[in-house]
DNA sequence: GTCAGGTGAGAGACCGATCTCACATGAATA
DNA sequence: TATTCATGTGAGATCGGTCTCTCACCTGAC
């Protein structure tokens, strides 16, 4: 160790090597002492471990990973961060993950299929043990095909994709769907619009699928004119929202397909002078903090969010672990929390 | 890291040693026609970028990190992802890095400062770029004081630390609470609680000192028992809350120090069956979407929230591509937004 | 006294990409 | 004709660990 760096030797990384060299073994007796596999000698180990201490040996886990051909992160894919149901998912497969010592890498596909695909493709040159995706879209998807043909744990959330022969968990949208719809319809309502994002994110169709179904199990044709799409923000959901309530024969309740939308739909109907449930009724899918601040609060169709984080680590570290079982798919129940958002179209008729 | 199944999960990835043995030229052949520098023949070249599609090679990231001694990772240490307030910023942040082709690695803190110590070790052993923290204790950091001396580029946000020479980004904490306070004093109240989460986190120790010095200037004694200490979720502030509006002489105005607190806050009044404003007032640090759907709506002490995460990517990039200026620190103003949560105390008297 | 087997430790291969260096060409120049 | 010089290419070192292979030593058994 002669002709080394100049006074500012603090900048280079202490590597095993100069833990071997203060130690006075080989970087292989090191390596063997600092990860405790095979056979050390006790003086030798113990001077390995001081000199580690001393250095503040901290290893260098990219070459690690080099190595051993992967890293300890895992990916997630959600949509958007800031929706607060993947925020809420995000931060549980965080807590999970650390149990376990691995990193979570978050990069959001803003809902672009092509977006997603290039950050599919930066996890993969990552080499990242797994990833748990919501996948942008719902049809053609060979980047994940290729993804699980190749080995990759995968473990998809939210939503449905046909043909990709791994883990999936997801929520009875349609079913969901069917049932806000059915109470509105029991509750008197005939004319009742919708408000989803396009039929690209399976989430959607599936909710639109439920919609149509309980329309058309009770005779109410399916009208054009009461479904808009829109993306999902607030602002294009205010804009959608008012397209549908400027029609000549106003809808008398609304179905918004998840919480940025009724947000959306809820800023609108205020600022149309139109109110809840006197004039609209309004049914949300997603529950949300918002749903209980507003006067009335907001009849919804819950989703088990805490239980779908916890799972998907579950799902992703049996794979990882080797697990070979063909793929499962859980499908969690939603739940309607009625509240006071909805009422009979005739309840306003006389103001 | 325990019990991490078979070797090989995966079928082996196509190296550059495969793509420059279908192309028959060595390593470095290829490797010069791929990232294109030094001298390569028109030939060559073309057959390589040929073998490379054909394929699909993709490079091995971890290979390049080790050689080049870091991954195109930054991280990001956010108090809670869950909070909208670092949920909008991590959003930011992960737009802006995608531009320069940087990935975003997300570990939240859980703002315990023995966590984040080791988020932060993992990140520096993972050799990240540089990092964006929001650090969870204002005093007494020398982790962080290591990891700039050693060269780690490092952006400091929404909390002030003081004796960590690097760039940081906060708000006028003291200022806007200030200003909030004196709004609710301007109104006849005197009897103000406050609402914190606790004198570690230095937002919240400002943000203290500012509903403290307006106070005392105007000549308001600083009552222990207006104070309650809560952590910064729903729940912990429904506790807090309620302690304080249990009270035989009930306090008239209430000063919630982040959105978490004020919607644990609003959700408490209305169990207890109190009104804003009539008989209690409410200020908020921190805009949020709830608070313009609650009637009245809620004024609030707003913060640039857009202009953090843009601010904090440049500012790394700039010391990540060797700016060597002192520490610059950029303090934003807040604004005060009145909405209908104030009002004077007698407003609810003759109840 | 020799040999098997347990124990301890070093040399060096390897992971995949990058980069330096040396070595070829062939053309242009002295 | 001899000598530069600009090009094109490959061998091999390197990054920091991990792990196999080999060897040396020591103990106890036959």
């Amino acid at each position: 160790m002669e002709g080394d760096g100049p006074p500012f030797a603090g900048k280079r990384a202490v590597t095993i090597k100069d833990v071997a060299a203060v130690a006075e073994v080989s970087r292989a007796t090191a390596a063997r002492a600092l990860n405790g596999y095979g056979y050390v000698g006790g003086a030798a180990a113990e001077r390995v471990r001081e000199a580690a201490e001393r250095l503040g040996y901290r290893g260098n886990r990219i070459a690690q990973a080099l190595r051993q051909g992967q890293m300890p992160i895992i990916g997630f894919v959600p949509g958007d961060i800031q929706n607060p149901f993947f925020a809420r998912i995000a931060h549980d497969v965080d807590i999970e993950l650390r149990r376990s010592r691995r990193s979570l890498l978050i990069a959001s596909s803003e809902e672009d299929p092509q977006q997603e695909r290039e950050i599919l493709d930066n996890l993969r040159a990552l080499n990242v043990r797994g990833m748990i995706v919501a996948p942008a879209s719902g049809e053609d998807n060979p980047h994940l095909v290729r993804m699980v043909r190749e080995g990759m744990p995968l473990v998809l959330i939210d939503r449905v994709v046909a043909g990709v022969p791994c883990d999936s968990i997801t929520v009875d949208n349609e079913g969901g769907a069917h049932e806000a719809v059915g109470y509105l319809v029991a509750n008197g309502h005939r004319r009742i619009a919708l408000i989803h994002d396009g039929s690209r994110i399976a989430t959607a169709r599936e909710r639109l699928a439920g919609y149509a179904r309980c329309l058309t199990e009770n005779g109410i044709a399916v009208e054009e004119r009461l479904i808009a799409v829109s993306q999902s923000t607030v602002e294009h959901a205010i804009d959608a929202t008012i397209r549908l309530f400027s029609q000549p024969e106003r809808p008398t309740a609304l179905f918004t397909v998840d919480s940025l939308m009724t947000t959306g739909a809820l800023l609108a109907l205020r600022s149309m002078g139109l109110s809840i449930p006197q004039d609209v009724s309004l049914v949300g899918f997603d529950d949300f903090d918002l749903a209980t601040f507003t006067d009335p609060q907001i009849t919804v169709v819950a989703q088990p969010v805490a239980q779908i984080g916890p799972l998907a680590v579950k799902m992703l570290l049996d794979r990882i672990r080797g697990s070979e079982e063909p793929p499962r798919s859980k499908r969690f129940a939603t739940r309607l929390i009625v509240r006071g958002s909805v009422a009979h179209p005739d309840f306003g008729r006389h103001r």
